[in-house]
RNA sequence: GCCCAGGUGGUGAAAUUGGUAUACACGCUAGACUUAGGAUCUAGUGCCUUUGGCGUGGAGGUUCAAGUCCUCUCCUGGGCACCA
């Protein structure tokens, strides 16, 4: 019988399948381990090489731990809601919910090729009513919960009434917007609607005028995590600057706790890196200035206090709400002028020429606290208004910004830091002495930094203050295919629908775009009302909306009381192993970690972070063909002779291309501009080829160089891919797709196959295994075992390789060492493990073995016991342990009986002796 | 500009964490078998001026010993980017 993948692979997902084989149950004495891939986005052109990088990995790891005695939950769904069904929709009129079933059924397809042992029973798809109730659900618990400053932690709205009808706004110390102080008389007096937008301020879900990321070609607005260098991730449009009325969660409350928890979670240090980044704190002073003439005072955020006798003007961000109120008469038709500019200027413009310097004098100044001289106010784009206070106090001679600005506009810059020379540029380091400054003149900046921290307070013109840069997340779109907000509008008030109103179910539209007087689709559909005629919410939910608490509901995918029942949470608990791209980092990675942390304060699951480790998975790049046509002819040229010609490069699709070189004919019939094509070819060993270049970009259609999974299922079979896609290197480095190295991957397991088969038959022996025999298989053992929990799997294929090899060169058919090779290999190949399993007579499946355990005692005995070959050598390795010198060691492990008698009568070709680690002889 | 990864044969990449550099695989070369080979097997394959020497982007350093540690520097990829 020789190795028929295709047979045999059908045969086991089949197997598998009928058997549920990999059902995961709560009621497990085995310890638990839950492994969860970040569910894919289908899109209409289906799974290519790159996607299953990561679920090849995790089913690997999956299956390793079932062996290894583990009760693991394995899930997979999609993350169905999402704008390319949208944008497709509107294009062909088809409804997202349509061509999303359809891309649903084509991944399944494909997924279904590679053999994965995914618990299907637990399938979540984001766009059923019945999953998306719950993110609905959740929604509403946002909005009824605040944030208590003082518990550190989310608590019902309904007590933080209680609270301001008994001691007003003083009485309470929370996370929340800009209030103006008001009473318990006030509170008690206000009207329902006035009493709304007080709590509006304080609610973790509320709607908030903001300006947002306004997105005209999409016709919606986007978080900032969806908008990359004035552009929008999907679909490249202009992004503008907006202020719109949205609703919005409070992230922003979560930023110190986010922050904190990242030092206990397993994460690459990378990723962590960048959601710190992300969220940005930064620690310094709001320090409050005086203007001159004005009972107002300007409120500045600074992180260099120290720098403080630095300030030679003060810069207000043109969004700023000073600058109304320092604008004089003389000025303002000048500041009027600018504020238009700026407002013109798109987001995308102002990145384009960061290096420009603009901005505007008011006609006012303000009033330094210790020195009491006279500072300009400026408006300038450089300060953002929506972070700190919108108004910053420039030391130019210690910030390269406000420098840029001085030597702009002609200003003063005084030197208060020792150590640099400002005549060409800022001194921006934290380190020096102080100068010009009064009291802190001689400190370090570090002790400056305090002292000045502690002036300020105590003279009362400022405090110590943390800032953070995440912002709240924006979490309206203007879009069809997207949760419905479960929210109505009693006389204008916000008001969340009753649980039974819940799953608030999409309505139908006759077009998936805006209304003609700019309400967003749902605006179309008739009766978007409820039951007694209140209107309801029109925008829907963002994209991370349904995936930021899917790993939750796996845990109980049924469940029609809950998202997941306290029992099913307790069991599960959290994600063990979470794998997937780190282009997640600042996007879904914060928003499931502040979804879960704030279901933890309200005491809905049981752990505060849902992530406990994370691998990253590289991005498989794609790897285009070129070929060099002749310009203005239907005549193509060879690589190696293009310079000679006048050439345009044209993508060729790589699946037609072999090794770099041109199925010339399949070519001429690829596309019918192409179908008298001529070539002019290369002579390389007397044959006519055809060669194109390469390059390595982007997996993409216009590319020509998406490779699918199935044509190299069809092909090598889905072990071989398996295996190939972990032998080509590091899981979390990111590579270009070739197939350059995948018939050696299956040839391995050809030779496996041959090890069982002699003449078409199976033949193995039940004698002993001799210690040679172990002692090859347990070195394979103990690679793989140290791999698993580092992903290092590229190196334990090639120690499987190894292994096999030797076993070959010994002629090893011995049941009990195969048996436990195949067990150890079916985590990677497990169609092809569990076809070799059954034909050594066990009954049930290979998942239900045991990992063969490691006996190191067979790899010890053999390294002194057995001279081994290394790449065609015979060598001695012996360890040793002997604090002597080189010469003594050298001296003392030639003159051992065990040597002599090894190298007797041959000749030594090379000795290593290196002090306390090993001796190692080669002879000839 | 700031932060994080990384740079090893013709190619993808290993290296017990300071101890035989290039395992394993691809590719290539030669041979065997074959009507044939995009099949299989065997041997070889870092470089050079080859009784020897040089080699992990470059230049120094620490060490008996450096791909690995330290200093400087040059490239590549990723992230953040007026965050005061």
């Amino acid at each position: 019988m020789s190795y028929n993948f295709q047979e045999i692979e059908a045969k086991w997902q089949k197997y598998w399948n009928e058997n549920q084989t990999f059902k995961a149950e709560e009621n497990s004495t085995k310890p638990k381990y839950y492994i969860l891939d970040m569910f894919p986005y289908p899109s209409g052109a289906g799974l290519h090489v790159g996607h299953p990088l990561g679920y090849i990995a995790s089913d690997i790891y999956t299956r390793f731990k079932r062996l290894a005695g583990f009760n693991v939950l394995h899930p997979m769904g999609y993350d169905a809601f999402g704008l390319p069904a949208e944008q497709y929709a509107i294009q062909t009129g088809r409804h997202p919910a349509d061509t999303t079933k359809e891309n649903i059924a084509r991944y399944r397809e494909q997924l279904d090729k590679i053999g994965f042992s995914y618990d299907w029973n637990r399938e979540v798809q984001t766009c059923d009513p019945k999953y998306y109730k719950w993110t609905q659900w959740a929604f509403i618990q946002m909005f009824e919960h605040y944030y208590d400053l003082d518990e550190n932690k989310a608590r019902p709205i309904s007590e933080l009434i209680k609270v301001l009808s008994e001691k007003g706004s003083a009485g309470v110390n929370a996370h929340a917007g800009e209030i103006e102080e008001f009473s318990a008389e006030q509170w008690n007096s206000f009207n329902e609607k006035e009493r709304e937008n007080t709590l509006q301020n304080y609610r973790l879900a509320f709607l908030a005028e903001t300006a947002v990321n306004w997105c005209p070609g999409l016709g919606t607005v986007l978080a900032n995590d969806e908008v990359k260098d004035g552009l929008s991730v999907r679909g490249s449009h202009p992004v503008e600057q907006k202020k719109m009325q949205q609703w919005c969660l409070r992230v922003s409350a979560y930023a110190p706790r986010l922050l904190d928890g990242l030092d206990e979670l397993n994460w690459s240090d990378s990723l962590k890196e960048m959601q710190k980044n992300w969220i940005g704190k930064s620690v310094g002073a709001e320090v409050k200035f005086d203007i001159k003439d004005s009972s107002e005072k300007i409120e500045v955020f600074t992180t260099r206090a120290d720098t403080i006798f630095g300030v030679s003007f003060m810069v207000l961000a043109p969004e700023s709400d000073y600058v109304s109120t320092v604008t004089t008469e003389a000025h303002k038709q000048e500041v009027e002028d600018y504020l238009a500019a700026t407002k013109k200027r798109s987001e995308r413009d102002r990145l384009a020429d960061v290096k420009r310097v603009s901005g505007v004098f008011t006609g006012s100044y303000c009033i330094h606290p210790f020195t009491g001289k006279e500072i300009p106010i400026w408006i300038g784009d450089y300060v953002l208004g929506g972070y700190g206070t919108g108004a910053v106090m420039a030391v130019p001679a210690h910030d390269s910004r406000d420098y840029a600005f001085a030597k702009h506009f002609d200003i003063p810059i005084t030197q208060v830091v020792s150590g640099g020379d400002i005549s060409e540029e800022s001194y921006d380091a934290k380190n020096g002495t102080m100068m010009n400054s009064d009291f802190l003149d001689g400190l370090k900046v570090k002790e400056a930094i305090k002292k000045m921290i502690y002036e300020v307070e105590s003279r009362g013109i400022g405090k110590k203050q943390t800032n953070y840069r995440l912002r709240d997340a924006i979490f309206s779109r203007q879009r069809y295919w997207g949760e419905p907000f479960p929210i109505y509008f009693k006389d204008g008030v916000p008001t969340p629908l009753s649980m039974d109103d819940l799953p608030l179910q999409l309505p139908e539209v006759d077009k998936f775009l805006p209304t003609e007087d700019g309400q967003p689709p749902l605006g179309r559909a008739e009766n978007w009302k409820t039951k007694d005629g209140h209107p309801l919410e029109m925008s829907t939910m963002p994209g991370f909306a349904g995936s930021s608490a899917y790993y939750l509901r796996y845990m109980d995918p049924h469940n029609e009381e809950g998202l997941v029942s306290k029992e099913a949470n307790n069991y599960w608990q959290d994600v063990d192993l979470y794998i997937g791209g780190a282009e997640h980092a600042t996007g879904h990675l914060i928003y499931s970690r502040y979804w879960n942390k704030f279901l933890f304060d309200i005491g809905y699951v049981c752990k505060e972070e849902p992530f406990k480790r994370l691998v990253n998975q590289g991005m498989i790049q794609g790897r285009s063909n070129f070929v060099y046509r002749l310009k203005g002819k239907n005549e193509f040229v060879s690589l190696g002779l293009k310079d000679k010609y006048d050439t345009q490069e044209i993508h060729v699709d790589v699946n037609i291309v072999h090794n770099d070189q041109l199925d010339m004919e399949a070519f001429k019939a690829w596309r019918p501009e192409f179908k008298d094509a001529t070539f002019i070819t290369e002579n390389i060993d007397g044959k006519e080829i055809y060669n194109c270049g390469y390059a390595v970009e982007k997996m993409s259609k216009s590319m020509f160089n998406v490779v699918n999974p199935d044509t190299i299922v069809e092909k090598y079979g889905a072990d071989t891919l398996r295996l190939y896609e972990m032998f080509l290197g590091p899981l979390e480095q990111s590579k270009p797709w070739n197939t350059n190295g995948i018939e050696g991957v299956h040839r391995f397991l050809k030779k496996i196959w041959n090890l069982f088969y002699t003449d078409e038959t199976l033949t193995v022996t039940d004698s002993k295994p001799t210690p040679e025999e172990l002692k090859v298989l347990h070195t394979c053992i103990k690679k793989v075992n140290e791999d698993i929990d580092t992903f290092s799997f590229n190196t334990s294929v090639s120690a499987f390789m190894i292994c096999v090899n030797d076993l070959a060169k010994l002629k090893c058919n011995n049941r009990e060492i195969l048996s436990d090779l195949v067990t150890l290999l079916s985590p990677f190949a497990p169609h092809f493990c569990e076809e070799l399993w059954r034909e050594l007579g066990n009954e049930t499946s290979i998942s239900f073995a045991t990992i063969p355990e490691l006996n190191e005692s067979y790899l010890i005995e053999s390294t002194h016991k057995y001279p081994i070959s290394i790449n065609g050598k015979m060598r001695f390795l012996m360890d040793i342990s002997l604090d002597a010198s080189k010469d003594e060691i050298e001296k003392l492990v030639l003159e051992s009986a065990e040597i002599q008698k090894w190298i007797e009568g041959k000749e030594i070709k090379k000795k290593i002796i290196v002090p306390k680690k090993i001796v190692n002889i080669v002879v000839a």
